[in-house]
RNA sequence: GGUCCGUUCGUCUAGGGGUUAGGACGCAAGAUUCUCAUUCUUGUAACACGAGUUCGAUUCUCGUACGGACUACCA
């Protein structure tokens, strides 16, 4: 075995991977990345019932859209192949053997109802029923049976499962890189099962095995598993392998109330959970993704790096390559971290203002298509300019931007009210006779005369902008105004003028 | 219930035996501006509780409380 640092990024493919798994995957690729190691990607299907289609798919999806590449697994391939659990089921079913063979497993034969019947006995008892060091002798297990009965009833082909023999009272101390050390004591562990009465592993078993097979050095995964750690280090033990490190990640909990985020939270509070869009293909229920919400992919990372993870520095903006060179299990924290939809749309913004004007543009013209709008580049350029400062995602610059593309149909009426005085209409018509003068139409051109203008007819600007700033957009916000006239053009400008003249005399 | 893990501003967190307990989000105020936003400045607000160790504990130890995970032939 060599010291190459290896990580997997293993899920289940039984729906959409939610934000708890993208950082699961994203701090193996980091700690990957970070040794310059391998970043494996294995799809651990060995529920038959739970398989949803296009789960898998969705998955490679998700973290190539996350800018997370995958060295090694599915969709990509190598030389561990297969990746996924499904395709590999003879090696586990060699191994439960292996471990059959050197008595550290055995088979059972108990039916669903006979344990439902000593969990519900033990229950009524107040007691927690433990197939376990304990309880085995008294279930029906080659252990118990004599040899030929179990025979027998293996060749009669009689539903079984496989099940590892804790050990009965061992002390057993673990590390974990975030945790340090971790106690367990075997006598309170059960012999979880192994191998399947349906051919297939449990998680357990597969688990272990692809990662020795794989050469992982370092289990990274949620703290849903650290109660699973002394099995695992039991079976490393029972199979002579060495073991990897492990690292158990803290849970994303919810942003308001108890308990760990879960998909329900994100439509319930107006949020996403999953990085991409997803419908699920039993329900036809649909749920939300940042990609389509307009996060940008360095932006959710970003966040969801932070989440659990900080570098010990005031930075906070990283881009994964700096994420990468800075990361650290040591530094990922002990406690479960609250998710924070507004942060997560305050890197938005961050990285909105950093994306180049043209690329923006260019998201906006998909967008505004969508409404049947079209303009050229250097226009949606230009609004792009001057909006993304106050927008979170490109759909705040586009419902930002209505007025660009048509002019107001009603005005905004605390503005009209404040400002749209009986004075005003004659001014404006002024203004617009000013306006019409001034060529090239620019922005620094129109500013300069109005302000003289103003100047000279000693009219305070206010007086003047307010009015002028209802009558081209209607609204009593948004961005330089003499901008916005610049874009418009002239001639739009004046319609405007005329048009607001006539209208809101009339409402007045 | 049992086992395991955790607990610093509302949230994400830094820190660590002696600090004005730092930063960020949010919120509030001020400055700038034609408006809104941005930006800048300022403010707001925290070591769960109780013992012990110590000259001194938020920091170490132990309890308690609270929170979380696990407790399937799911992962």
């Amino acid at each position: 075995m060599n010291d190459r640092i290896r990580v997997r990024f293993a899920p289940s493919p039984t729906g959409a991977l939610h934000l708890g798994g993208v950082r699961t995957a994203l701090f193996n690729y980091l700690f990957a990345k970070h040794h310059g190691g391998d970043f494996l990607l294995r799809v651990e299907d060995t529920d038959q019932n739970r398989f949803v289609p296009g789960a898998e798919e969705y998955i490679v999806e998700a973290l190539k859209w996350c800018g997370l590449t995958v060295d090694e697994g599915v969709g990509v391939g190598g030389p561990h192949a297969p990746y996924r659990q499904s395709e590999r089921k003879e090696l586990y079913d060699h191994h439960a053997r292996e471990l059959l063979a050197t008595g550290h497993a055995y088979l059972a034969f108990d039916s669903a109802d006979d344990l439902n019947q000593r969990r519900a006995a033990a229950e009524a008892d107040g007691k927690t029923f433990t197939y376990g060091a304990d309880n085995r002798a008294t279930m029906k297990n080659s252990l118990t049976l004599p040899p030929d009965e179990v025979k027998k009833l293996v060749d009669a082909g009689a539903p079984r499962v496989i099940r590892f023999k804790m050990p009965e009272n061992e002390e057993l101390i673990l590390q974990d890189i975030i945790r340090g050390e971790v106690r367990f004591n075997t006598a309170l562990l059960d012999d979880k099962v192994l191998f399947k009465a349906d051919g297939m592993p449990t998680y357990h078993l597969a688990n272990v095995v692809d990662d020795h097979l794989m050469a992982i050095s370092h289990v990274i995964r949620g703290e849903e598993w650290l109660t699973s750690l002394p099995l695992h280090a039991l079976l490393y033990r029972a199979f002579g392998w060495e073991m990897p490190s492990f690292a158990h990640l803290p849970l994303i909990l919810k942003p308001v109330g108890n308990g760990k985020l879960s998909k329900r939270d994100g439509n319930k509070m107006g949020f996403p959970v999953f990085p991409l869009e997803f419908t699920d293909p039993d329900t036809g229920e649909k749920w939300r993704g940042y990609r389509e919400d307009g996060y940008l992919p360095d932006a959710f990372i970003n966040m969801l790096a932070l989440l659990g993870w900080n570098p010990g520095t005031e930075q906070e903006i990283f881009s994964l390559a700096e994420l990468a060179e800075q990361f650290s299990l040591e530094r990922v924290n002990k406690s479960g971290a609250r998710f924070s939809p507004d942060k997560a749309k305050w890197f938005n913004h961050k990285y909105l203002q950093e994306r180049p004007d043209a690329d923006l543009a260019a998201d906006l013209a998909l967008l505004l298509q969508r409404d049947g709008i079209q303009r050229d580049a250097p226009t949606l350029e230009k609004i792009c300019r001057l909006l993304k400062e106050r927008a979170n995602f490109v759909a705040d610059i586009r419902d930002a931007s209505q007025y660009f593309f048509r002019a107001p149909e009603t005005y905004d009426d605390k503005s009209r009210k404040k400002c749209w005085r009986p004075e005003t209409p004659a001014l404006i018509a002024d203004l617009a006779r000013l306006l019409e003068g001034i060529t090239p139409f620019t922005a620094a051109a129109t500013e300069t005369a109005v302000r003289q203008w103003a100047t000279d007819r000693e009219t305070g600007l206010g007086k003047i902008m307010n009015p002028f700033r209802l009558a081209v957009i209607g609204l009593a916000d948004g961005p330089h105004l003499f901008e916005i006239i610049e874009i418009l053009g002239k001639t739009e400008t004046l319609t405007r003028l005329d048009t607001a003249i006539n209208r809101l005399q009339v409402e007045n």
